[in-house]
DNA sequence: CCATATTCATTTCAAATGAAATGATTGTCA
DNA sequence: TGACAATCATTTCATTTGAAATGAATATGG
């Protein structure tokens, strides 16, 4: 580096200044990486699963004979993102991929035996991490977070560009 | 698509069920991009400004005259994505860059009157569109949600390999 | 029916990402 | 002092990402 500049600098004047550790977006977005990471190191290598191929997992533990669509609408995932873990988990064989007959442009989705095998470990394994980090929390933690979380997502709804 | 494949599915047992939609996690995760996105929407084409840009220049906002280090460590953004930002910033002027010349490996960023005036139209939005969501929620939210967060980042930490 | 629009899943392509390599500087300690 | 380690910012490179294009199938409306 070596552009010596001559550009004035200034210090922000107090009012303006946002408290950062205080901002509730910037605090969200650090706190699921914080999450994610921590839970992830504790599959990606033993189980050689990414978060994306997770999620369809845990997904197609909820509903099965589904379709892409089905699952990115819920999963806060793209189209692209869901296509490319199915397409993974299939080549190794715990998700099976079969074309929808009653509507051929659809894809019927479901775990295989192997893949059920694994969904519950992994289900088992977040579980474990969820309750751990739920114990350094008041009782009824949980509860009033995902209350807090479903109003703050209702207020941002509104405004919104339509989901697609 | 064509694999017509003779694998056997299996609905994944009661008992393993995750409930995705309670999963702390997936719910950070999914509030985190919400309102990521809803935020960046009211200011990445007006400014043209990505989400890098915009946490270096609020940080930049608090602290002046700090290096890459400095951010890169409060701010959840690995080097690599920091110098990036610094980068774009610096080359629109409203950053400037300079060696510190007590440890020449710094670098000794500050913003510049441009970008101190940007920083503080953003702060504003940011400040009124967080406003806006706060008020969808009981008085005293943004403490409560604020203890929380801290809570659950300390009870990962200790489990979390060295920072770097 | 036929033409056109719509809905899926997938692929393409450019941009973003992050782990590791690099080069430059400073710290350490023998 | 002088070799070696450590630290910092940047760059490199392979991977991931997502918006838009594509192709296939179904719906719609004349």
């Amino acid at each position: 580096m070596s552009e010596s500049n001559g550009m004035k600098t200034q210090q922000a004047g107090e009012d303006t200044a946002l408290a950062l550790d205080a901002f509730l977006p910037y605090r969200a977005a650090r706190l699921a990486t914080a999450l994610s990471r921590a839970l992830a190191a504790q599959y990606e290598q033993r189980y050689d699963i990414s978060v994306s191929e997770w999620r369809v997992l845990v997904h197609l533990t909820q509903q099965t004979e589904i379709s892409v669509r089905d699952i990115f609408t819920r999963v806060d995932m793209d189209r692209a993102r869901v296509t490319r873990a199915v397409q993974r988990l299939a080549a190794r064989g715990y998700v099976s991929k079969l074309v929808n007959q009653d509507d051929r442009r659809l894809v019927k989705l479901a775990l295989t035996t192997s893949g059920t095998a694994l969904a519950s470990e992994l289900s088992a394994l977040a579980a474990s991490f969820e309750a751990e980090i739920m114990a350094a929390l008041p009782d009824g933690s949980r509860d009033l977070l995902m209350a807090q979380f479903n109003r703050i997502e209702a207020a941002i709804a509104p405004s919104q560009p339509g989901s697609e």
